[in-house]
RNA sequence: GCGGUCGUGGCGAAGUGGUUAACGCACCGGAUUGUGGCUCCGGCAGGCGUGGGUUCAAAUCCCACCGGUCGCCCCA
């Protein structure tokens, strides 16, 4: 590539060998969505900016650095959307979602997000997610339902180096006193902590805890604990939801230090990370937890909501770094090598004909001898090879060839459709 | 946004200042007038990410930019 119109910086395109593989996943994905019966919902590409402002927090990276954000012929500011929660979120207030007397609404969408960061592998400017939004129901049995979901994904593709990470946030009175306590606790020590950390005590103190700079820092032993500050209803909530985990067999660690990123969560929070050998320093493979207050943030009533999102590039990667292999079938059905003077009218009708059938058929277009025609054929893994030539075609007749034992006979052309219909 | 590292035919990979830039894979053709493998022979294909600079001479040295990759921040 000598000129400058590449794909832009972050972007990848996929090619034939690799939608064959996100095909996979996806369908894959979308059976378990239906056994789960969770419905599929589309939304826009971009979104008013303020929604990911108020939703997603105007103190939060994504937020503060990475959105693409541009104003449109008429003024007004949108984003391409960095996360799937606020539009899903925008879409079941604006259309009344809450009104329907089907509680709750429990639905999954394949997006693509657009965030302005550094590549590295894994971590893309145009990503995409798989995701589920469970709106309308406060209930511990939902969250293990969503993290189930996640992890039975996970599992069904073949992914066994897992680890599940969760944590309680509590609610708006735990966090605002478990805010308060952090406060008091970090402030004394503020001259020693690191600058992101300074103005994050201000701004955000939870995310002071997951700090990775200052993990090392003696305030940080003694830090008081989120578990400590849950009222009893949060606390109570909390443990149903680990005991419905256990009582299903997720393993997973409790970790006080795990806040997420955006501002919009509360209760339940959890990580699905892969913990497979070189798998680099990314490894959180999905994220979600419980947002009850964001549909009201939004201009709707009061109402719970739960969800994740799980990058499809990093599942991939992680299949990869697990070395799994899909079970990709590749094969072709069909392969037509033609020889010596066959019109090229009867050529093109003959592949039309079966096609039509629904006989799938390849052929060459490279005029191709015999020999590297039926290489072609084998590299497309053909099962059967139609072989055509001048004799064939006087005695009206075609010579049907099965690629893997080599058998071959001859069929009579009016007979074609039927026999290849019997055979695959 | 910060730091490290890398960038040679479709892919992989030599070359680290001096004649027409190795080699392997793949692809095409022939040996084998109509049949997939192997072997042998032949062929196609690059001026070295882009743009400047140093030099008699640069893929090789310097600078900038672009892109990949790894790490930081943060997350999917």
């Amino acid at each position: 590539m000598n000129m400058n119109i590449g794909a832009p910086r972050g972007t990848v395109d996929l090619l034939p060998e690799d939608t064959r593989k996100w095909q996979y996943v996806e369908e894959k994905i979308k059976s378990i969505c239906e056994a789960y019966h969770y419905e599929e919902i589309r939304t826009p590409m971009f979104e008013h900016t303020e929604i990911f402002q108020r939703s997603v927090g105007d103190t939060t990276d994504i937020v503060q650095k990475e959105m693409y954000t541009f104003n449109d012929r008429g003024g007004r500011s949108l984003t391409l959307r960095p996360e799937g929660t606020a539009s899903v979120a925008r879409a079941y207030v604006q259309n009344k979602l809450y009104g329907d007397p089907n509680q709750p609404h429990k639905l999954f969408y394949f997006m693509e997000l657009f965030r302005y960061e550094r590549p590295q592998q894994g971590r893309m400017r145009q990503l995409h997610q798989f995701g589920v939004e469970v709106l309308g129901a406060r209930n511990p049995a939902i969250d293990v339902e969503v993290i189930d979901l996640a992890m039975t994904i996970y599992r069904t593709l073949g992914l066994r180096s897992l680890r599940l990470v969760i944590n309680s946030l509590g609610d708006k009175e735990s966090r605002k006193a478990y805010r308060e306590a952090l406060i008091k606790h970090f402030t004394p020590h503020i001259d020693s902590l690191c600058k992101d950390c300074q103005l994050r005590l201000e701004q955000n103190p939870l995310r002071v805890l997951d700090c990775k700079k200052d993990a090392d820092h003696p305030a940080m032993k003694d830090a008081p604990s989120i578990l400590d500050f849950l009222n009893d209803q949060s606390r109570k909530y909390f443990e149903e939801v680990l005991e419905l985990l256990e009582e299903i067999g997720i393993d997973y660690d409790v970790d006080p230090n795990l806040v997420r990123g955006l501002d919009y969560y509360n209760h339940t929070a959890f990580e699905i990370m892969s913990e497979a050998e070189g798998f680099g320093a990314i490894t959180t493979l999905a994220g979600g937890g419980r947002y009850d207050g964001l549909i009201e943030e939004l201009g709707g009533p009061d109402t719970p909501g739960i969800g994740f999102g799980m990058g499809i590039e990093r599942l991939l990667l992680a299949l990869e770094a697990e070395n799994i292999d899909l079970p990709i079938d590749q094969s072709l059905d069909c392969y037509l090598v033609t020889m010596g003077d066959v019109p090229q009218k009867v050529i093109f009708k003959l592949v039309h004909e079966l096609r039509q059938n629904g006989i799938q058929i390849d052929r060459d277009y490279q005029g191709r001898k015999v020999k590297a025609q039926f290489k072609a054929a084998n590299r497309l893994h053909a099962k059967y090879v139609l072989v055509l030539g001048e004799e064939e075609l006087s005695k009206q007749v075609i010579n049907v060839k099965h690629m893997e034992t080599g058998n071959q006979k001859e069929v009579k052309l009016s007979e074609l459709v039927q026999t290849l219909k019997e055979k695959l």
